[in-house]
Order: structure tokens, then C-alpha cells, then sequence
DNA sequence: GCGCCGAGCTGACTCGTGTCACCATCGGTG
DNA sequence: CACCGATGGTGACACGAGTCAGCTCGGCGC
């Protein structure tokens, strides 16, 4: 493979073929550095006749330049990155969709969505890896490793922004209020009301889920605990194997119910339990929780919870109020909306 | 442990508080910058005291110096970052897991993988916007923006290796061929041993999944031309109210078989010929792709094409050597296995 | 002729880092 | 005393970009 043409057969093998810089483009144009950034900034108090700027932007579109933006930022002292330290497979399909809008929005102000996924469990180190790159802002969901020592890491690096989204508010940090703990007691709660009383909470054994299961098995408690119902601790691995296993384990404790956790726990259980003989929802019911795609497809169809995030855009305009002002309006809490399908 | 405590209450209240650069370092353990910079790197050639460096470690450690990465690729020339031009929501379950693998893999080779998914349609812009950053690496997985030119316009900007998985060889870029028509030959192969005759295939309507689906449909031809059989493309959005009305377009058309581009799609049309009371497999026949958890959820287990990756360190090793010597091995073709369920 | 003005452009400094070449000190030797 | 070789450090430049103060030049008024 050759990607040249004529000048040179294959610039991967002799080198960096000299990167373009701004001052390459100058000496094309036959004009300053100076003009060339002038010209290509749209700098408003320039002024620049308009033959040189179009000398400039003809030598910088022939030369193929591209700013270098860290260069740029350095120079700048504050970068346009907005960092999301999440590893691509703990997004949800629900929460990739509004990640994907998210970048859109926050791209249309000006900046750069960059997702970093590390497996640093320390909270200090992680901090330090994600302030390496002197981003504008961070958005974490739910990460316990963004703590108030965290946060103060990455102020100190010029980080201007700290957004999460956690169950109680961490100093220093924009903190969107998410409380699982209220996920689990709604969906206990309609568990409750359809007449159940021993009811099983998957706990998924995965590392990272820890994080959403705690607080939702702590609300569940609390729902159980206003009608005397009993609460049990399932862990399951997220697989068919384990699946029925639980499913095993799930008849022989005579359970009447199931709060699954998660969309994925609840249904991979569900399928377990028919391929037993279990009726769903006659002998057990069986609710989960995100609303993923997967709860509709599988019959029964899944009862499960559904969060409602702050639309793309306002958290967008919430992270640029922070980064250029300082301050921004808190966001209400985030709220649950039991879907009742056709498992409960 | 708090690095900063009594001095400022709320650091995100009161600006930036000045950013901590290798010269407070140096102020604070005593010595030049030269110094510190040699010993936080460990650079071999140094002939430093061991009293010093404990000195300027300290001092990095009490005041929470974090170097700033955009300098220090600015200086050296070469960025080790790692860009991934994907949407997060075009990432499935399955790549999501072999994506952080393979940034773990990049990772301990001493990069750093962030992932960028832009609209950009146009492939120069989004080249344009890839090489602003300065990456040491792009790895691109099908996209079509990828073209020869863009190619060109990442070399131009000094990234050393450009990566993609395609179906065919791309100039300029050290290609991974992945042939989704080989992928839907093997799937409707298996339909018509099965004895079927008039397949339907899939097509989703969302934006970018063109890119997998016209191949795998070409397969599909392919394989029916060999046994005289007939090609029914079947348009679908990725809802349960398009996979109903679909259904009993199947129904209609009397297709003895259906392969469904991608298992959410196959799911979703299983579970609403199901609804119809069709029966799967004995009236039609369905088969996915991807080998998605969902389709061992759903009842009956989904037939479905999985396929093989390099493992993320073989490609990691593969990235490394393009970056540092300019070449590297080809890489085997990407094999695809059909995976026989119950809905076949 | 001199002073002033504005349009149009540029020189020189800055951001935070890495690194090369050089410098200072000291103990020992001819 | 002059010289040497280590040992332990430092000064100054470069990377690519943005920006402020200042330069030149032509025209105009008196």
C-alpha cells in the first residue's frame, strides 16, 4: 500500500514526512507567522487586506495544514477538551445514545469530547492520569473514584469543570444528584404492590456494578421494610450458566419475586426460569432496570425502570456555564419512571 | 489525604489557582528545572544524587505535580495517544469488550486511547479533526471517512500509523481485512443447507450501519445465486414497531427464512414473528450476527455468525511496531464461525 | 518641510517540557 | 602548580501556536 502518489512511494516508511506548521504556510504565503494566524483565527482586530488573507488560506489549503491542538492550548492555557473517563463497556445502550448527543451538544460550543477508559482503581492516581491532559472539564457518571480528594487534583491542574452524576453531592464537584437507592425502592415498591413479599435482588458479581447495586439493594431494603417484606441477596454472574443456577436457586427459596438489578440480569434470569417451567409472571415476577432494547424483545416483556437524564444539551450548557463563569444553576435530581411489562 | 486543605475552601469558586508547572517544583526542592524533569523521568544518563532526587520527588508529591501532556508532546515531537474515531453508540456489546481490552494492551505499552466520535460526514473534515490532536495513531474500524486521502491528510500531520478494519485494502493504511460479505455468504450458506429457499435480509435504516449491511447483503446474493435461490431485501428501523410490521410482511411474502444483519435486529423480528404466531424455526428460519448476549437471551436462542479479532494485544504489538519502525506484519484475515441455536 | 494618522504587517515574547552542551567543585597525580 | 576525570548540576534552546507593541509607508494638512 502506497499513500503518495508521485512524490514519495510510502511516507510510513521514511518518516514523518515534516509535519505542516503555521510557519510553513507563511513562507508559502510570503507573509509573517504572525499574519498567518491572524488570517486563519479570524482574528477580529486584525486587520489584513483581503488579497493577503486569501494568499494565506490558499497556501494553508495547499499545504493540507492543521493547527496543532495542543500547541494551541498550551500557548492558550486552557484546553477544549472535555474529558469522559468511562470504559466503553460499562456505557449501557441507553447511555451510549446520550453520550453520542451529549458530544454533539458540547461539541457545538466548542469542544472536544475525548472518552478515556482506564482500569486505575485509585482514586489519586486515576485523577493524576486524567489531569495529564489538562482537559476543560470531566464528566463522570457514577464513578467512585471521583472523589473530593480527586476533584482537588484536577482543579489544581486547571481543570475548570467537574461534572458527576452520584447518589449524594462530593465537594468540589458539580454533582448531579442519581440516587439508586431510590431506582431499587421504586422498583421494589411495585413489586410490593402487586402482592409479593419475599422478594430476591440480583447482585451482580462483575467488578464496577458494585457501585449501582449497593445503593439499589439499600433502597430496596427500605421499601421491603415498610411492608414486612422479606429481602434477598442473589449474586450472579452475567451469563446463561449462572443464570440457571440462580434460577434454580430462586424456586427452591420460594421466592415470589425478583428485582433483577439491570435490564440484562433480569432478563438473561427471566429466560432461565421459563426454560424451568417457572411461570413469569404467575410464580414469579420479575422486574429489571435502564430499559434497555433487550426488555422488549424478550417475551415476557420485561417490567423495568427507567431514568430520566438531564437532556444533553442543558448539561452541555450546565458545563460551559462552569468553565467559563465558574458557577452554574444546580439540576434537579434525576428521576425514575417504573415501565410495567408484561413480567410483573 | 489532602493536598491542599486549610489554604482555600472551594478551588473551583476562586479560578484557577495558578497551575503547578516543573518550575514550582524546582523552587521548592532547590534546584533547576533541568533537574527535576531528569529525575521524574528517570532519564538513564543523569548523574543525579540520590539525596536530590528524594528532594525533588518530595516536593512533586507535596505541591501534586502532574506534568501536562500537550507540552510534553509538544517537545517531543510525537504524541502517545491512540485515537479511536468511534460513536459510542455504534460500538456493540461485544467491541465494546474487545475495545478495552485492547486499550489495557496500548495501554501498558505506554499510550494513552481516547476515543473521539464526531458527526463529521465529510472525510477530509473529519481527518482534519482527527489530526489536530496530534495522535501517534489512528485505529478505525470500518468507517468509511477512512479513504485514501484522509489517509494522507493524518500522515501529512505527523501520525505514524493508521489502522482499519475494512473489507478491502485502503492506501495508506495498514488494513485489517474484515469481509462482512464473507460474513452474510456464511450465514445464508447455512440457511440454505437448512433447506430454505426464499430468504429475506435485513437492511436496518439507521445511518451508518449501511456500511455492514450492503457488504453482508452482497454476501447473501452470493451464497443464493450458487443454489438458485431468492433475495428478499427486508428494510427495518431497530423498534418493536418495525420489527411487527416486518413480521407480517415475512408472513406475506412467504419467506422460509430470514437473516437479520445483526442479532438486536434478528431478535426483534423473532420475538414479533412469535407474536404472530409463526413459528421459528419450522415456519421461518432466523439468523443473526455478532453474537450479542441478547441472543442467548431470547427463547429460541438465536443462530447467529461470531467473529474472530485479532486478539487486542496481537493488534497492540501491530500498532506499536507501525509507530516505531513504520511496518509491521499483515495480520490474517478476520475468520467468521457460525453459531447454530434453535432458531435455524 | 514637518507632524500626524491609519492601514497593513511583523518581531519578539510566552505557554510547559525535554535535552544537549557546558560549568563548577573536588580529590588525586605528575 | 597545572592538569585530569569524575560527580552533580545548570543555562539555554526548541517544539507550534497566539498576541501585544511597534514598525513602515503613503497620504494629507498646515
Amino acid at each position: 500500500m502506497s499513500s503518495e502518489s508521485s512524490e514519495s512511494p510510502d511516507p510510513a516508511q521514511q518518516g514523518p514526512a515534516h509535519q505542516v506548521t503555521s510557519a510553513d504556510v507563511a513562507r508559502a504565503a510570503k507573509v509573517s507567522r504572525t499574519t498567518v494566524s491572524l488570517v486563519l483565527n479570524d482574528t477580529p482586530s486584525a486587520r489584513i487586506s483581503e488579497r493577503t488573507r486569501e494568499r494565506v488560506r490558499a497556501a494553508a489549503e495547499q499545504l493540507g495544514y492543521v493547527p496543532h491542538a495542543a500547541a494551541r492550548s498550551l500557548r492558550a492555557g486552557q484546553s477544549d477538551l472535555v474529558l469522559l473517563p468511562f470504559a466503553v463497556a460499562a456505557i449501557g445502550g441507553l447511555a451510549a445514545e446520550w453520550v453520542d448527543r451529549f458530544e454533539s451538544a458540547v461539541g457545538e460550543l466548542g469542544y472536544t469530547v475525548v472518552l478515556h477508559g482506564d482500569r486505575v482503581p485509585e482514586p489519586l492516581a486515576a485523577a493524576r492520569a486524567w489531569a495529564r491532559l489538562r482537559p476543560a472539564a470531566v464528566v463522570a457518571s457514577d464513578d467512585p473514584r471521583l472523589t473530593a480528594d480527586a476533584a482537588r487534583v484536577l482543579h489544581r491542574a486547571g481543570v475548570r469543570a467537574v461534572i458527576a452524576s452520584a447518589p449524594a453531592p462530593v465537594e468540589g464537584v458539580y454533582t448531579l444528584i442519581v440516587d439508586h437507592a431510590e431506582l431499587g425502592e421504586a422498583a421494589v415498591r411495585h413489586l410490593l404492590e402487586r402482592g409479593c413479599r419475599t422478594i430476591g435482588v440480583v447482585m451482580p458479581t462483575e467488578r464496577g456494578l458494585a457501585t449501582f447495586a449497593e445503593p439499589r439493594l439499600a433502597g430496596a431494603r427500605r421499601a421491603a421494610a415498610a411492608y414486612g417484606a422479606e429481602i434477598v441477596q442473589l449474586p450472579m454472574r452475567c451469563s446463561e450458566e449462572a443464570a440457571a443456577a440462580l434460577a434454580v436457586l430462586c424456586r427452591e427459596l420460594g421466592l415470589d419475586a425478583v428485582f433483577g438489578c439491570n435490564d440484562e440480569y433480569a432478563a438473561l434470569l427471566c429466560a432461565a426460569l421459563g426454560d424451568l417451567g417457572v411461570a413469569v409472571p404467575g410464580q414469579i415476577a420479575v422486574a429489571g432496570a435502564d430499559d434497555l432494547l433487550l426488555g422488549r424483545v424478550v417475551r415476557p416483556r420485561l417490567t423495568t425502570v427507567r431514568f430520566h437524564p438531564p437532556a444533553p444539551g442543558v448539561l452541555a450548557e450546565t458545563l460551559h456555564a462552569l468553565v467559563t463563569t465558574g458557577a452554574a444553576e444546580p439540576l434537579p435530581p434525576v428521576r425514575f419512571e417504573v415501565v410495567v411489562r408484561e413480567s410483573s
